[in-house]
DNA sequence: AATTAAAGTGAGTACTCACTCATTAATGAC
DNA sequence: GTCATTAATGAGTGAGTACTCACTTTAATT
């Protein structure tokens, strides 16, 4: 998903028309939030960045921080897509050899993300950041992985579990190690190094056989 | 570490001596930074919680800045400290076999970092939030880490390969996996989900089993 | 008791903040 | 071209900001 995309998306959500000018608002907004944060950027800032008066940013959201759920809100849902298809979980119980099919998920999982965080580094970065002051973002990424997430992938470690995939560890577990070594991955990719000389099919390559073996029989 | 040697290490460091009312002052700064954030944290807000008059603050500290820096500068360093000792290498050329020593190795360094973590989640919150708007702290914790940390942790990795104990894994990407590893499971247990029931032992024990596997011959 | 230095105060300063509103410009239907 | 609706403007507002400074209090030393 690029920022076309985005606004595209967000203008289908509210069902209204995005006009220019707000177009060049969002834009501003997250750029600047993501250079200086949320709470030391002014509207003022935002509007002189994005060319407008900065009475028009008022005319689309009612406050500064409607600014910034209207952004950091779509982000959130896109992320967790994978785990909203049907075929998410429908391939782990094709015909192919367990094997396979395990590496095979790791690796769609953690290629899809990449692409999704490496079109979207800013608002990743402000989601981060924001995530911790405000109750809304919080509530509304644990309400999507408890409904969405969290039960997708306990269903496929378990079909795992029984297939001897995976080791004796509790599903809970397997579920923390996973997300946190891929997720691990991709901010040490694109926040903590992003300037590093990364291979990036190699680092990926790696990263499936590490949580492979770590996750086999203990 | 807790807040009482934190204050005393800061007043040796700079070796002068920390008034009550300075105590005061860093006891609140850190209470609110940590909840609301640096930049929606006013200095008239932290002096009503210090019961102390907001001049007082500026007579310490010649900004709001350098309180935040005072506050933070001490951690990183503090964080870091098991890579500082002798001990971390000398501990790794041992007469014990290749697979009990790296075995423990591992769990000494989250032991310790679990210890650290648990009796400063606030500092731990105000850093992690900062280090993205403040060259200063990331030119401080890049510094440390390219000084400290990854000589040390390079030779035990290249020590481990050599026994067979590491398979065949670049030492960068065994440095990159190990700590996404540990520290994804810190801010797990401490930041995202803090009031989950965890049985601390059995999760440092999986996560262990985890990495030892994981790094394995490929 | 007198002197000195440091710690503490809080009203005051210049400035910035998010947000408002009366006014003007642009757009589209007929 | 007229008119109605929506978009955009930017000066204005009161509350809040980090920081200063002239002054008072406290504590230690002689």
């Amino acid at each position: 998903m690029n920022e076309k995309d985005l606004l595209e998306q967000m203008s289908e959500a509210n069902e209204t028309k995005i006009t220019p000018k707000q177009a060049k608002i969002i834009q501003a907004a997250i750029e600047t939030f993501s250079e200086k944060g949320y709470a030391a950027t002014s509207t003022k800032e935002i509007a002189e960045k994005a060319g407008v008066a900065e009475g028009t940013i008022f005319r689309h959201y009612k406050t500064k921080k409607d600014l910034l759920l209207s952004i950091v809100s779509p982000i959130i849902i896109n992320f967790a897509l994978p785990f909203f298809l049907e075929k998410f979980v429908k391939d782990v119980f094709s015909n192919e050899n367990s094997h396979d099919r395990f590496d095979e998920l790791l690796q769609k999982l953690i290629y899809n993300r990449f692409e999704f965080i490496k079109d979207n580094v800013p608002l990743i970065k402000i989601f981060l950041q924001e995530i911790a002051f405000h109750e809304e973002i919080e509530n509304k990424i644990k309400q999507i992985y408890t409904k969405k997430i969290y039960p997708r992938f306990k269903e496929v470690v378990i079909q795992y579990k029984d297939e001897g995939e995976i080791g004796n560890y509790p599903v809970d577990t397997v579920i923390r190690l996973v997300m946190t070594t891929i997720i691990g991955f991709l901010i040490t990719r694109f926040l903590v190094l992003p300037n590093h000389d990364w291979d990036d099919e190699k680092e990926i390559h790696y990263t499936i056989q590490f949580i492979r073996h770590g996750l086999k029989n203990i």
